[in-house]
DNA sequence: AAACATTTGTCCGTATGTATA
DNA sequence: ATATACATACGGACAAATGTT
């Protein structure tokens, strides 16, 4: 029986990797609250691990901007800020938007049509009120495009940006609602403008589907709270 | 003697910073080579400090795509390609377009004379063929703008993305060639355009500042190697 | 195939620095 | 102001994994 040429041994998770995950799902669900202090020696005695992975863990939660660390005194969990919403939908819309008009010059007709499954998965999901899976398939659609453009960068700057809008969703609403109908008829834009090789078009129409969601979360929130 | 309020004893820099700003300044000038493998022991013993804050830098130097781990087995420099220019200028230009965007409806005459001093700083330093400085006051020119869209997403992402651009220029070309006169010319039209509180003007100028020098980095390239 | 040599991953102790009584 | 408690920054030792002879 022949066997893949590239397999890797699940590559057994690290300590750090698994301080990491799970410290990370607890600020973006909401366990670890904005402006929380964390304790290297708590979080390594409730991971199970020693006081390094979580330091490590902890530096790289820096870097996306989850927590905070003063050297030499403590990390805290970082705040979020209703205003946060609109820099980090504008930056994703700014990358994602670039990213649609180069993937509209590459894409291929199964990638096309791949789009057209994930969109009616994403359709499904929405009208039958499964909003955490709605929001996983959006991503995802989103994703697809962006890995497509073939750009590191973006693809990097653009996960970031959709953990925070994911905490920002959780810390707010309590929920990931966001997802509507009008969100799935943009995907239809999205895609007519790729099936006509239109790179403007796609900027365009890639660039409504994350404004509306802003202005949307924007106006839910200053109602809600 | 009065005594400033909010003075910070000058933060002693940690060992861990020590060790990233050295082998950061490394990977961006070429002493450590795209590919180059790096041992703990070794930096550790040529900086003076132990194997941690080395594995903490090599932590920060992955997330910013300086450096590959391949858990376990070793961590290499990553390489650079000629490919590459194209991806680091369009995901600057889409995000810088976007913070000038922004920037001409929150900046003030204040900040537009920096503006205008800056530019006349680069143009001296071009004209004078100070390349070093002109880049230099070239990126300072961009990250005023992005600091006043006042979006710490974008500033970080920027400046992460002017690193990379950076050792393009130094693995290539061995120095910063490629700010000039046209350059100058851009900033004004991006000065006009905050003058007149005009967006969309500010951001198609602020594209074409980031475009051109692709272009002619990528042409340069393909001569010269 | 097996033992060896390297190198990384993890743990924990200690020194240094920070806040509080 | 001093002392005390506490948390972090760093170092060094050991364990685990990888590649090599």
């Amino acid at each position: 029986m022949p066997v893949p040429q590239n397999f890797k041994a699940p590559a057994r998770i690290s300590a750090k990797e698994k301080a990491l995950t799970q410290i990370q799902r607890w600020i973006v669900d909401g366990t670890l609250q904005p402006g929380e202090k964390l304790l290297e020696a708590e979080l390594s005695e409730s991971l199970g691990v020693s006081r390094t992975p979580i330091r490590e863990a902890f530096q790289l939660l820096e870097v996306q901007g989850l927590v905070a660390t003063y050297p030499g005194k403590e990390t805290k969990v970082t705040g979020v800020e209703k205003g946060d919403i609109l820099k980090l939908y504008s930056t994703l819309a700014a990358l994602h938007a670039s990213a649609a008009e180069v993937a509209a010059e590459l894409i291929s007709p199964q990638q096309i049509q791949r789009l057209i499954d994930l969109n009616a998965e994403f359709a499904h999901a929405v009208s039958s009120d499964q909003p955490y899976l709605a929001m996983e398939t959006d991503e995802e659609f989103h994703k697809v495009i962006v890995e497509l453009s073939n750009n590191p960068y973006t693809a990097t700057f653009s996960d970031s940006l959709q953990v925070h809008i994911r905490r920002f969703k959780y810390v707010f609403l309590q929920q990931p609602i966001d997802s509507t109908q009008a969100s799935v008829d943009e995907h239809v834009a999205i895609i007519a403008a790729f099936q006509n090789r239109d790179a403007a078009a796609a900027h365009e129409a890639m660039k409504k589907n994350l404004i509306r969601p802003m202005r949307e979360l924007e106006h839910l929130i200053d109602t809600f709270n």
